[in-house]
DNA sequence: AGGGGGTCTCGGGCGC
DNA sequence: TGCGCCCGAGACCCCC
């Protein structure tokens, strides 16, 4: 599932692959992915014309920079693009297409029907949802650690839940979260107010390491996730505990524990982690 | 055949 | 007591 580095490598490959094309049409074969503008025939309709300029990435969701708007992505679990002649057969799953007039289409492939897209005149998508109340870029330089340590303030919850929550930190998913805290040797069911300012130093640590790493590997290829250009990610190997129940530690050698934390699955070792 | 999970909605709870 | 924020649970969706 697509989470910040994978959501960073698709926008690398995108800003390669349409850059500088042009949107003859947009064809929608499944409204609900539409969110804005509510109808998806004045969708199709503002798309006509347009230049794709640029493409960009706020937490997980792609922003793709066109002549007047900007279009706003989110792959959810298993939504991918890929890059098509127009005359090749569209694959099963396709909900949108973006017919270039050179003749290849960016086709959006989504299984599950769960990513959405909202397109919005430039400038507007970071004052709406579901852009506008998304925390901070952890890999950014405003993110900070006295920043990290003040905003964990007076919150009453367990670590792991904070930090899937976009509004406190963008970016990180189920995945990266169960690696950040063995990295930084704290159980995902600890409670905020119960960290240590040295907890706060090496979650933050870990963070950010994890996530640079990730991105620099191109993501993480799990559940047969694969990038814009049908490249895979090479993180999944350098994966300590995300879906490793029962594997020895790489540190210690005790197997890695499963449970279930507001309804993820839930790796992490009882002997590294505290 | 149910688990896999990100985000939104909803309702309850908490603090000011 | 009222208000706004915070938090957890459930819904959404489909394939093996
Ligand atoms: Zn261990």
């Amino acid at each position: 599932m697509p989470e910040l580095p994978e959501v960073e490598t698709v926008k690398k490959t995108l800003q390669k692959l349409i850059s500088g094309k042009t949107i003859e049409e947009g064809v929608v074969t499944l409204p609900r992915i539409i969110q804005e503008p509510p109808s998806p025939d004045l969708f199709q309709e503002m798309l006509k014309g347009q230049t794709i300029h640029d493409v960009g990435r706020r937490g997980k969701f792609l922003r793709i920079f066109l002549d007047t708007h900007v279009l706003v992505s989110h792959l959810r679990m298993e939504g991918r693009y890929h890059l098509a002649m127009k005359d090749e057969p569209i694959e099963k799953h396709t909900h949108v297409r973006f017919c270039f007039t050179d003749g290849t289409e960016l086709r959006y492939k989504d299984v599950r029907q769960f990513g959405t897209m909202h397109l919005y005149p430039l400038g507007e998508d970071l004052k709406r949802p579901p852009l506008a109340k998304l925390g901070p870029e952890p890999l950014s330089e405003d993110f900070t650690l006295a920043g990290f340590q003040r905003s964990l303030s007076g919150r009453r919850t367990k670590i792991k839940s904070l930090l899937l929550n976009q509004a406190f930190l963008s970016g990180l998913g189920n995945i990266y979260v169960d690696e950040a805290l063995f990295g930084a040797s704290i159980l995902p069911e600890r409670l905020v107010e119960s960290l240590t300012p040295d907890d706060v130093e090496r979650l933050y640590t870990s963070i950010r390491s994890v996530l640079s790493t990730a991105v620099e590997a191109g993501g993480s290829s799990v559940r047969s996730y694969v990038d814009g250009n049908g490249e895979m990610g090479m993180f999944q190997l350098q994966i300590k505990v995300y879906g490793r129940k029962g594997e020895a530690c790489h540190q210690c050698g005790e197997p890695i524990q499963r449970i279930v934390v507001t309804g993820r699955g839930t790796h992490f070792c009882t002997t590294c982690q505290h």
